[in-house]
DNA sequence: TCGGGTCGAGAACAGTGTTCACGAAAGCGC
DNA sequence: GCGCTTTCGTGAACACTGTTCTCGACCCGA
């Protein structure tokens, strides 16, 4: 940790170097992060880059993980903001999924560079699977406060559960630092699934136009996703 | 439609360069379609491909909507076969769910191509608006059938919508040639939203191994996701 | 003060998409 | 049949790209 001058300078330049790759991001365009265009932005020559980064695609998996770890952190904030009001579990998955929402349609360049990026390394490295299990246990929090709440109907989620697979989920939940059953983590890939998927298709704009960018749309299809999750059904009405 | 000669010719080797695209886009991957790759497949000169198309971009948008066309064909005859059997609706939408998911999972590339390229371009053509209807268009079916036998709980997705979501979503139900209430609209983006989602989740594989490529966790997904439309709770009747 | 490690610059190489002028071939009206 | 026009393919060229290498200039600890 401690900073002798030349690391000091290093990660200061690496810093630069990433918020310079950033903004050329955003001005050409996620095909092409011209490595030659972020030399210029810097006054630098091309060739100095690779003193910091082993190459264009390191740059951009590096700023892959930064938008990552925004994400999460953003989300986690939200979690907390949510919890510290002591609201029902149910309340707090709307208001993270909303706050998950907000920062996709805000920053639709991090969102799609996240999710829809493959890189040629394929990436599968500890920094990347730090980044994403930062959102991710978000949502596994939740689901876990749902089960601890009794907010879940654990019966129509098993009911859909083969042998083989409550097994694999089982082995998956005992590593985590707070086992759930296998229905309930069944439960919140679904959510997860639906979550993604809604965000989804208002990103890549496969609506009508009367329709893109609505948030009530999101927030009914979530609602609706949440009764799934409790076992609501609305009354039949009189008619 | 008559074909001189030369029209033919032309047809005829256009086809020949979007193969050989293809073939060079699943050698090189999805990032670097190299235009002077699939000239040297094809032995002739890099610039003679711009008399077929304008830019590489536009022969890259070809292929894509080749591609969504072809989705779009098998989920309808998916479609088609499920419903030759009068099964009932709900059965229908999984075997059209699974049958996506296979298309997704035996054509990643594919799959990838149409729903996560961003093309420079932009491409708002009616063709690609034709190809996408294509799938869709299936999926709206079924809800239609749903509501026909009386299989959807409406009254549950009411329950969500607001006035102006109600009013947009009616708006484009009037647009359809055969309309269906608000409700089941709203009913069927939530399913498309959850299925789109549930594939997405293992195409970008964000699960743990043991859980990654596993039909089971899709089927009971979206099992769930049908028990949701239909308002069902707990124990659903056994088939 | 003196070396070894780090940094940045510049040239170079192999690619890329795209344009353009030029011949060769094909089709069509006469 | 002959000419003219349109189409097709070529090869050279331009402006890029990522990446590598060499070569001085600099910082820093000994």
């Amino acid at each position: 940790m401690a900073a002798t001058r030349r690391e000091r300078l290093r990660t200061e330049t690496t810093a630069e170097i990433k918020e310079a790759a950033w903004a050329e991001l955003q001005a050409a365009g996620l095909q092409d992060l011209s490595l030659r265009g972020v030399a210029r932005r810097l006054g630098m020559a091309p060739s100095a880059l690779y003193r910091y980064f082993d190459s264009r695609d390191a740059l951009l998996t590096e700023i892959i993980i930064e938008a990552y770890q925004a994400l999460g952190l953003e989300l986690q904030a939200s979690y907390r903001r949510a919890t510290a009001t002591a609201a029902p579990a149910r309340q707090v998955f709307l208001t993270v999924a909303r706050a998950y929402r907000d920062w996709a349609m805000s920053h639709r360049l991090e969102y799609k560079l996240i999710f829809a990026t493959t890189i040629p390394g394929y990436v599968g490295t500890d920094e990347t699977k730090l980044a994403a299990s930062l959102s991710t246990d978000v949502l596994l929090q939740i689901m876990a406060d749902l089960v601890r709440e009794d907010g879940l109907d654990l019966a129509a989620w098993r009911a859909n559960l083969t042998p083989d697979l409550s097994q694999r989920l089982q082995q998956w939940a005992d590593m985590m630092i707070d086992p759930m059953p296998a229905a309930a983590l069944l439960a919140a890939l679904a959510c997860y699934a639906s979550l993604h998927g809604a965000i989804n298709i208002q990103m890549y704009s496969h609506l009508p136009p009367m329709l893109a960018d609505n948030e009530d749309l999101f927030v009914a299809t979530i609602n609706r996703s949440l009764d799934s999750l409790q076992g609501y059904r609305a009354q039949r009405p009189t008619a």
